[in-house]
DNA sequence: TTGTAAGCGTTATCAA
DNA sequence: TTGATAACGCTTACAA
């Protein structure tokens, strides 16, 4: 059985090398003869030899780590589907990398403190990805001083200006759109869009620009009262029927911005015995897994998940290379529609 | 601005002490003079001093991190309920202790190399919380090995001894003979019970012993046929009327194994104009969030989730720090009723 | 192409 | 009670 705790100059008595040799060798130096690092690389992998991370991250190279920012309030179930998702993705590419994930909230719940700061100050990470929208500008000025790469996923920065960042976003106005022009082309006319109250960020109001383009692109009047916003609960949508029945009763279509919302509203539907998609034609957003099992199945926008977390990944382990790091890369992915029965 | 990247040496030069001084009184050695120890402090605090991560780890061998192993099939809408809950709740006790979590997979889903056998070798953590029941018998060996404790939760390891562990889990048995006994507490003679097929894991047999504990003590026979496995999920709960027509029919308690088959089947129930809980009772297991969303709300068994991270996370620090580690502390948690409108 | 040696920030050992 | 100093495992000038 081999050891534990192998160290490069355990390789190079093996070897018969120095071990400056043998960290050169591992780290593809250009400056070693191919025949030794032929050998080298053999012997570290006979004997299941894996850097030090301490050591390495104190003689200045990298800690192999990256720190995924998010926001508690994601956690609960609902609002939790789409984001827990994206964690999947970016655990999924950063692993590939050889990068472990240091998962955690960007400030304390009690004190507030920021986590930022502390891993900088530690030196624990080389690279943040931030999935939160409340980071203070501060932080971001302390990891652009520490000379670190960040990389903004999934929702805007609202205390720095986006442009400074490198960044992947879905285009949540084009999403909105696409959602309601689906539902006019349906043939909906009077369409509902239900964006989120407990979830005050810039996305919802996205998705909203984007359904009164929509509408104004197909001469239809925009109508303030056909946007009311609900929490992203299942049952909040079940209970749409109760909470603004005069409403509904004038409408053929409705666009929730999350899926879990029309998830409800659907069951609610099926039980008072309105056809969906033939009285009422029904929209989401996301793309959740629940998705399939809604009856009928939701059709949805479909939020590129998968590439955003790999462009992410991607572009924070250049930024951490050193590559390509003159200029911001940002990307604002077209979600797609996903059509299924709802509609 | 204050500084990023201060050092002991930084804050002795401030003090006028050596580092050495400085780390032991940062460390809070006794052999340090109250006064000079505050002094210290209080220099460190306005510098915003945190140690660096990496000396630390590759001097003495605290690294500030704390590995938790899961499995990736948990990432599944439905059953990732329960056990991203517990992240949650795992999270919110380390951080406390100021642990960071590295939160990844046991296995490469690809390649199958073992992220615990790698961590062990890079020394990136203090030791292992594991909620996966397939780490191999050489993987814990590989730990001990290593002097670093492991703490299993959750589940039961299917290739170790789980007494040469400390562990903390929920009583499965009991949470289990629990329902049941409500059932019939309520009336019910014919009770189904609906396990997992998907996961084959210990914890699902162990509420089926309950189940048939609890029939056993209340004299009814105990039917095989009773026994039906299916998909956690919300579709396989909602078909199930379609699946089992016969047995639905001469049954009057159905308890479902997890939370989310039953919030299927619910609906259905309501569709079908079977009253609930007149017609059949019903109860669930895991007090995800979910259940207060379903109609009627679900009644279920609670899983002592927060206690049983707070036990798990106490227990780490306290190997961590060499406390108490003379024997293994194992603790099976009682789980307790909710009862809401299903039965 | 390879080796020697300094240095990264901390802890720990030994002296004082 | 404190200070020098070595050591942890690695990277990286600088030398050879």
């Amino acid at each position: 059985m081999e050891n534990l705790k192998v160290t490069i100059k355990d390789i190079a008595a093996v070897a018969g090398v120095s071990h400056s040799t043998v960290s050169r060798a591992l780290n593809d130096s250009p400056q070693i003869s191919p025949g030794t690092k032929d050998k080298i690389k053999d012997i570290a992998r006979a004997m299941n030899f894996e850097f030090n991370a301490g050591a390495r991250s104190l003689s200045g190279r990298k800690t192999g780590n990256i720190a995924v920012v998010y926001q508690a309030k994601y956690d609960q179930f609902g609002s939790s589907l789409y984001v827990s998702q994206l964690f999947i993705e970016l655990r999924h590419f950063l692993e590939r990398m050889d990068m472990d994930v240091i998962l955690l909230e960007g400030y304390h719940p009690e004190t507030g403190a920021s986590n930022i700061s502390r891993l900088l100050r530690q030196q624990k990470v080389d690279g943040f990805l931030i999935v939160h929208n409340l980071i203070t500008k501060r932080d971001y000025d302390s990891i652009q001083r520490a000379g670190l790469p960040v990389v903004q996923l999934h929702m805007s920065p609202v205390f720095c200006q986006k442009e400074e960042l490198d960044y992947f976003f879905t285009d949540n106005f084009m999403g909105g759109r696409l959602a309601t022009e689906h539902l006019i082309s349906r043939g909906c006319r009077r369409i509902l869009t239900i964006p989120t109250n407990d979830f005050d960020s810039e996305e919802f109001k996205q998705r909203t620009a984007g359904y009164k383009q929509a509408l104004k692109d197909n001469g239809i009047q925009f109508e303030e009262e056909l946007v009311v916003g609900i929490d992203s609960t299942y049952l909040k949508g079940y209970q749409l029927f109760n909470s603004i029945p005069e409403i509904l009763a004038n409408v053929d279509g409705i666009f929730f911005q999350t899926d879990i919302q029309a998830f409800g509203f659907l069951t609610a539907a099926r039980e008072r015995g309105i056809r969906i998609p033939e009285d009422l034609k029904v929209i989401g957003f996301d793309d959740a897994p629940i998705c399939e099992s809604t009856i009928p199945q939701l059709t949805t926008i479909h939020q590129p998940r998968r590439k955003l977390a790999e462009l992410a990944c991607n572009r924070i382990i250049d930024l951490i290379s050193k590559r390509n790091n003159e200029s911001r890369i940002q990307e604002v992915l077209f979600p797609h529609i996903v059509i299924r029965e709802s509609s």
